[in-house]
DNA sequence: GATAGGACGTA
DNA sequence: CGTACGTCCTATCC
């Protein structure tokens, strides 16, 4: 162990300790989704972790090769020549590892044209000199010359590179016969063939060692070298001039110029987020605590200033009226809801802070206030809006909302709890309750003193905040939240008995496929389970191998129905009739469990769900109730108007991405094919084969849209033959075709992700921004991804802006002419809207005139309405 | 009991 | 090698 008075200098060698994990890790496991290679990465941050909270270093640092010349190539061009290339896999990984330590706030040292060890050497003679303990951590045998009493080294032992042996002088001197310092004149003896460093032949380390301790030295060896017999004698003779080059080469550089000494390598406050948002993209999720125990959890705790929060003091609701009234800027605010109920009610400014029980008589004394357009701030205003609201209040005046304000200015950020905007808006902390303590040691944060870190919060991201994200803020989503909250608590009438009857069939129909398919293989296996299913498969039917996954071959609905067309066999069908069946029992099922006592289903829209701009739904999604086939179909039946209702009513935006598509490119063809009324796939497929309109058939309009859509999502031309099941060369030859024809898509599409590059972020219509760091990565999978996720984000995000801003005005315009229909769902394009008896000429032209009228663009923006007494009737 | 992976539903 | 989501089940990890 380390002298505990003395600080600890660790260095390491990131390079080839990277490379060890490379080949000890299995790369299967450790590959993200989008086939990011992490293998490397995983294991030498797992080392890493295991290593600090070992040694606890006081000083860090982790050096890195930067290319395979240094001076050893230049002096010796045959210097390491015989290693093969490393793995582009591997190489992929080095950046994202650097970031990485970056982000853990760990220096990473390079230097061209010399090797990671060579700064090794120079940090630990540096640390020695002023009173460190030095560790190195190096894979490269030549380290072990750096041994001395105030450096050790750690060294990967064959098992792993979780198993490190300690080298000190002793270790040293045990194994191999010689003190550190001369272990490299052993190794320019015999040799280094991963260097490509060819010693004298025959000799070996015994022989090596013999020589040095009877000479004393190498010089003398060499010196010497006609006093030693036999063949050894003749060889050594004979290459001679290679161990002096040898020796030459595996000498490290202790005195390389570095721009940090051991003093500036003090283990610094990690950047807790960005560890979690590069662990999110590499996928790493059990690491995560780990880093946050080595090295994580406390520093950043001592980091963040400990500021006295102001004491909330207990007022009745007609004192808290009273001093309402007297409040002319922003109030905080943060109503506690349980069950859907207000509990407590804390007001704060920012000296002042206040709270009272949410009672009827709260209710009855604050309502005015809370009701008018006085200015106040939550976080996550919602489920608060709605507690309002069960009490007979609406909330005005909702000013800024940080659960909201935090997503826009960084919509890929996953966690967006105050306390998180509080320690990145703020550097404070919000005191938390201990979770899982009855008694909790230190309590958490008030209602009152919640509406104090928000008010403040708020004030602190409208400082960062561009004004165009400011006005989505204020003109898009703070409206869209009102609405969002009175469909939710509208929720959708959905027929239980429906449910159940299409439930049973389906369970009936799925048990007797299951028999059909079990008789078809000769046993039975669990139909839901793709690894038993890869056995049968594969492994007793020998079908031919399907898409790889992470844990072995594809069973998924296209894998099937390819082996359906090579490889025919009856298990096959069965098993997608099997997957249909249980598929749709499986949501029926879910959504009869959803349906409350007012025999509606209320589901959750999130409103920060999404990095585009649209919403998500949960608890359960109403967003992804099955459409296409005939029979699923069965399932939006039994979404039907509720009592005191007269009828449904839906309205889609028809091809709305595509209009944008149109608007944002400004191309004419494309323009004009949505102003010429003409259907635009037969439009577009005109234009691209060539012949008229009529004479479009379904294979070409079929060809044309998956073209047009795929646009939209960054289609390539394999992802377009794959789709339509064609030659890539057809593909290929398609979009030449349609790009011939229209060109300013292609053109806008190109020069929009360029000006994403350029400013590191995409901008919808009405000002919503998405960040994309990634278009700059020097790892090219993540850079490609990146950039069709920035070719689509404003397309999809203008369609989203445009869908809000039609949803709240209906929602508002229904309110404010005293109807009682009401808006129920929203499907991305789609709404539907439960319309009251004698409304529906009203609700209708409201919905039509809204969903148009909700943005101006070059082209209409068409709405398709439809009635009806269920969801399914309604879909015109 | 919690978490990951595969599969699949929607726009 | 097409974007954006949520949920179910099974298998595996702890």
């Amino acid at each position: 162990m380390t002298d505990s008075a003395k600080p600890t200098l660790m260095v390491v060698d990131g390079h080839s300790l990277a490379y060890r994990a490379f080949f000890a890790l299995p790369v299967e496991n450790f590959t993200t989704k989008d086939n990011q290679h992490t293998n490397a990465i995983y294991g030498f941050l797992s080392m890493l972790v295991n290593l600090i909270k070992a040694e606890k270093p006081t000083h860090m640092a982790i050096a890195f090769d930067t290319s395979r010349r240094s001076f050893r190539t230049d002096e010796y061009p045959e210097y390491k020549a015989t290693r093969s290339e490393t793995p582009q896999e591997f190489r992929g990984q080095i950046p994202l590892l650097q970031d990485v330590l970056s982000a853990m706030s760990i220096t990473v040292l390079t230097k061209e044209g010399i090797e990671a060890d060579d700064i090794l050497a120079t940090l630990a003679a540096q640390g020695a000199d002023q009173g460190y303990d030095v560790l190195v951590v190096s894979g490269d045998r030549d380290t072990i010359q750096l041994v001395t009493d105030e450096v050790t080294l750690l060294y990967p032992s064959v098992q792993g590179v979780s198993q490190l042996k300690r080298y000190d002088p002793v270790t040293v001197q045990e194994r191999y016969g010689v003190r550190p310092e001369q272990y490299p004149d052993i190794a320019a003896l015999v040799g280094e063939t991963s260097d490509n460093l060819p010693g004298v032949p025959k000799v070996g380390e015994k022989t090596a060692v013999k020589w040095l301790t009877q000479f004393g030295s190498l010089d003398e060896l060499l010196d010497r070298a006609g006093e030693i017999k036999g063949v050894v004698g003749g060889n050594l003779r004979e290459h001679i001039d290679d161990v002096r080059r040898n020796r030459k080469l595996n000498r490290l550089l202790n005195d390389v110029e570095l721009p940090v000494g051991p003093a500036d390598l003090a283990v610094a406050p990690i950047d807790a987020q960005a560890v979690r948002d590069i662990f999110a993209r590499l996928e790493f999720r059990t690491l995560l605590p780990r880093v946050f125990e080595a090295v994580g959890a406390e520093e950043v705790e001592d980091d963040a200033a400990v500021v006295a929060i102001p004491t909330a003091e207990q007022v009745t609701p007609e004192v808290l009226a009273a001093w309402v009234g007297t409040q002319q800027a922003p109030v905080g605010m943060t109503l506690t809801v349980a069950g859907g109920r207000g509990l407590r009610l804390g007001l704060a400014t920012d000296t002042e802070l206040r709270e009272t029980d949410w009672t009827d008589a709260a209710a009855a004394a604050l309502g005015d206030w809370l009701a008018s357009d006085t200015p106040k701030v939550l976080h996550d205003a919602k489920p608060q809006v709605k507690a309002l609201d069960v009490a007979g209040i609406r909330l005005g005046g909702l000013a800024d909302d940080t659960l909201l304000a935090g997503w826009l200015m960084r919509p890929s950020f996953p966690d967006k709890t105050l306390g998180n905007l509080v320690e990145r808006y703020l550097g404070e902390k919000v005191p938390e309750a201990d979770p899982g303590q009855l008694v909790p040691e230190h309590e958490g944060a008030t209602p009152a003193q919640e509406a104090w870190f928000a008010l403040r919060v708020s004030r602190a991201l409208r400082e960062d905040m561009p004004d165009s994200v400011a006005t989505v803020l204020t003109d898009i989503e703070l409206p869209t939240l009102q609405t969002l909250a009175a469909m939710e608590l509208a929720g959708v009438a959905v027929s239980h008995p429906a449910l159940s009857e299409f439930s049973s069939e389906l369970a009936e129909r799925a048990a007797a496929i299951a028999q059909d398919a079990y008789a078809t293989i000769g046993r039975e296996v669990n139909l839901g389970s793709p690894k038993q299913l890869q056995e049968v498969l594969f492994d007793e039917l020998e079908l031919p191998k399907t898409r790889k996954t992470k844990t072995g071959y594809s069973t998924d609905a296209a894998a099937l129905a390819d082996l359906q067309e090579s490889a025919p066999h009856p298990f096959l069908e069965l098993l997608s009739q099997h997957r249909e069946a249980t598929k749709l029992r499986q949501i029926i099922e879910s959504l009869d469990a959803a349906i409350k006592p007012d025999h509606r289903i209320h589901t959750t829209y999130v409103q920060t769900g999404s990095q585009t701009g649209r919403l998500s739904s949960t608890d359960p999604n109403l967003q992804n109730i099955p459409v296409r086939t005939e029979e699923s179909r069965r399932i939006r039946s039994a979404f039907q108007v509720g009592e005191g209702y007269e009828t449904l009513l839906t309205a889609d935006y028809s091809q709305i991405e595509m209009r944008i598509m149109a608007h944002l490119s400004g191309d004419e063809g494309l323009i004009e094919a949505f102003n010429s009324g003409e259907d635009l796939h037969r439009f577009v497929g005109a234009r691209v084969f060539g012949v008229e309109p009529a004479e479009v058939t379904s294979a070409m309009r079929t060809k044309v849209k998956a073209m047009s859509y795929g646009l939209v999502y960054g289609l390539s031309a394999f992802g377009l033959s794959k789709q339509l099941r064609i030659e890539q060369a057809e593909a290929k030859q398609l979009m030449l075709e349609y790009f011939a024809r229209f060109g300013a898509v292609r053109d806008y599409l190109r020069a929009s992700v360029m000006a994403a590059k350029e400013v590191g972020y995409t901008e919808t219509i009405f000002g919503r921004r998405r960040p994309f760091p990634d278009l700059s990565s020097p790892n090219r999978v993540l850079r490609e991804n990146a950039e069709r996720a920035a070719l689509n984000a404003p397309i999809q995000g203008s369609a989203a802006d445009i869908m809000k801003i039609a949803l709240f005005h209906i929602h508002d315009d229904l309110q404010h002419e005293g109807m009682s229909s009401r808006v129920l769902l929203q499907i991305h394009d789609e709404l539907v809207v439960e319309v009251a008896p004698g409304e529906w000429d009203a609700a209708e032209r409201i919905v039509r005139e809204r969903m148009a009228g909700a943005a101006d663009l070059s082209v209409p923006l068409d709405v398709q309405v439809g009635r009806g007494q269920d969801w399914n009737e309604a879909a015109h």
